[in-house]
DNA sequence: GGGTATTTGTCCGTATGTATG
DNA sequence: TCATACATACGGACAAATACC
């Protein structure tokens, strides 16, 4: 590089390009950079000299023009010899293949089931011990009504790293199952709030309203997710939403509606967005789609996520992100819920995200569900006279529209005598509606990743396709 | 990732990498990113914003060369740590939230506090690692939605030699805390009965009824307990009771109003009592008292119990036992609800009490209770003329009537100046009514044993008796 | 514990738009 | 209009560090 030191004048009439081009043609044939030297790259040589890479560029197309270098693309520019005439081949790509076979047999499609072959049980007993062992005085003392700080804080940045979720440990409320979350969270709101739920959607929450003494009002959901353009017209204070990956139809709420959403949020003093992010660690095309709650900037999403999903069942653990205003009522409020999840649980969990194995065990898990993913979808298309995959291809389920004149009462019988469980659609919606296919969701995430090629093509077979 | 989820845009004026370095400087300011927070690959930056990598490269340069962030070579990016930022952040700040600072409090006289000195960490623990390393399986699974079938079956059996409660292992619900085992038991009696509640009483069941659409009938109590005798009268369908000893007043429903109680529930369809036994395992007297559950022959009793208060409260298990049909509705209804308590904790807990350590526990603390309770009466007798003791004495606290001239909020403020604190009875009440005296609840059973003494005395004196 | 696949920062050449004279 | 200089943004090749098995 400093061979290159060469006095640039700026004011000089002869360009600069044109004065580093007679320094360095100059440099060569005087002998002092040898033949075959790779010249500096143009960014190194420009940031040294204080020049553009555009000067030096146009410098070295000069050079190699006049025959004094060669320019290989992506690799650099070369002072030839006579004899230099060969271009070097590319390099060749990889190929990879992995798909190992394991063994296994199960045929519950449900989507709430899970991959439990992967858990990382080494590391979580690990922790567990090392807590227990060392662990006494926390156990004793009463636990904040919100949860451990330690497990709220790395949840904090987790959320804010994968999600976006703007929040601190301060705004988080921890519970044994979002079931749980959400009661609080209704009471929190009180008595006099409407509530507007997707339909088809999450049938829980319904449920859980039933005492509730306000009607809940359904919202139509379509390929762009749930319509919300509908919710000024309506009386709805506080909605429910999957907007990330719409349980269960699959359809990511689009952008225009997100806004559509928070606006119309923003502009009344009792509205409230439930963002469930149930499936949101795992998406496995490109597009990732911000949480709601990173959008929203009137602390009007109340954003609800668990660890049931992304680890075991049996880990009791959800959370809830309240906005400021509403923290301040809860603590207020609902100081006599304790919390609910096990502090072992939570103290194991805290460590085992500070770790970091958290983020390694959501990788694989998001590589293990991909491939049950594709291997899905995959079996599935070759009959696509019969079925058609339905939503977004992400999380833990896909919904089929199945055209073989069966009606989703029958595709679930014929599974059932098969032994196999599938779902119909029509179980998640509220008001009923014509479809003119029968759907039926499929939760691939729980059938072990070496007995789904032959669950999906029993399926099929009861199915006469 | 989607933390950074800024909007670029690409026909601002303003270049991509700029927009992206101040979004990303201001995020860092504001603490938004913590110190030491690994930034995302310039790849996954890239891909998720749809710019180039060399785009988010100047981006990080830039924020390099301004001090915001470290970069290591082939490792990543990092947001360098306080003191290295000290100097630049000097103008603005937002304060992050910081651990919440040990309260200053040193004697609280609350009465769920109990002891914590004397839990049988080796045992529990022992049992803990036992189930740690020899249970795999059973974690895996979905777990049953009442809770683990082992350690029902320990309570039931519990149950019925404790508290003469007839039940099986089926018709347990476990979950964790007596409060959201009421939710879930409001949710499944529905939206259409009445409730009555004792007033004063365990405010937290009038909160959880708080969106209920019906009304809440206080029932008032006397020395013999909640006057049931009203309820025919009234249109209550389910009344919530602690009969074994009231809370907070302290007085035990008498046999009497027990068989009115019964009758009543009796003689109508909806009709149910749901009866907290919440602290029935501490009794001193001789005289011990039955459950209602054990008196009940017409599966109209619901029963409550917990032992966050028999263990320690950092052990969320409390269980309910429903009466044969609202059982069958529960299994029916409310499938929904996973068992909220941690497997581990259950599993610990059904061994702990397998192998008889939770009786042992029991008799143990029941001696400690019972020193702390003759100790503190021991030191308010001599102050007869200006302290009464109300109530039966058995549980976690006492009622004291104070008859110092000062109200009850005097009496909180004063024992809160010498770092105390009181808690006045007129909290749990629901209607606000006249007493001749002020009342205060004194929880005795979290304070050591060996500075009880001092803390009443402390008390006492703060009151100036 | 060692080998391999993947991730990650680094560096490269390239293309386009703009301001200036 | 054209040459010059600069700024911005892109996609790809490479090797070290890391994760994974």
């Amino acid at each position: 590089m400093e061979m290159l030191s060469c006095n640039l004048n700026r004011d000089n009439e002869v360009p600069l390009y044109e004065q580093l081009y007679k320094f360095i043609k100059n440099e060569i044939l005087e002998g002092r950079i040898p033949y075959g030297t790779k010249l500096p790259s143009k960014r190194k040589l420009a940031e040294f000299l204080k020049i553009s890479q555009n000067t030096v560029e146009t410098t070295y197309d000069q050079l190699v023009a006049e025959g004094y270098v060669e320019g290989i693309a992506r690799k650099g520019y070369y002072v030839l010899t006579y004899e230099d005439l060969e271009y070097i081949q590319a390099a060749k790509r990889q190929q990879k293949s992995s798909m190992p076979k394991e063994r296994l047999i199960r045929y519950d499609f449900h989507p709430s089931r899970i991959d439990t072959e992967n858990f990382p049980f080494v590391k979580w007993r690990k922790y567990a011990k090392s807590f227990i062992d060392q662990e006494h005085q926390s156990l004793l003392l009463m636990g904040q009504s919100q949860g451990e700080y330690v497990l709220r804080e790395e949840i904090a940045n987790y959320l804010y790293q994968a999600r976006g979720v703007h929040c601190t440990a301060d705004d988080i409320v921890l519970g044994a199952g979002i079931e749980i979350l959400l009661q609080q969270l209704i009471l929190l709101l009180g008595p006099e709030v409407a509530y507007g739920v997707e339909d088809p959607g999450y049938h829980v929450i319904s449920s859980i309203l039933k005492n509730y003494p306000n009607e809940v009002c359904p919202i139509k959901v379509d390929d762009s997710g749930a319509q919300v353009g509908s919710l000024e017209q309506s009386k709805i204070d506080v909605v429910y939403v999957t907007p990330s990956h719409h349980f269960p139809y699959g359809s990511v709420l689009s952008a225009n509606r997100r806004i559509k959403l928070l606006n119309w949020a923003a502009s009344g003093e009792n509205r409230f967005v439930i963002e469930d992010d149930y499936d949101s660690e795992f998406r496995y095309s490109g597009k990732s789609i911000p949480s709601l709650q990173s959008m929203d900037h009137s602390g009007k999403v109340i954003y609800l996520g668990t660890f049931s999903k992304s680890l075991i069942p049996s880990i009791r653990i959800s959370y809830m992100v309240l906005p400021k205003g509403l923290m301040k009522r809860y603590q207020e409020e609902l100081t006599f819920f304790q919390c609910s999840v096990s502090r072992i649980d939570q103290h194991i969990l805290a460590q085992f995200m500070k770790q970091g194995d958290f983020e390694k065990h959501l990788n694989r898990m998001r590589k293990v569900y991909r491939r049950k993913m594709e291997k899905t979808v995959e079996l599935l298309v070759p009959h696509q006279e019969k079925l058609k995959v339905v939503g977004d291809i992400s999380g833990f389920h896909i919904v089929l529209e199945v055209n073989n004149t069966m009606s989703e009462k029958d595709l679930v019988e014929k599974a059932k005598n098969n032994d196999m469980r599938v779902y119909p659609l029509s179980a998640y919606a509220i008001e009923k509606q014509f479809h003119s296919q029968p759907r039926i969701i499929l939760g691939f995430a729980g059938i072990p990743e070496a007995e789904l090629e032959q669950a999906i093509k029993l399926l099929l077979e009861s199915w006469n396709i």
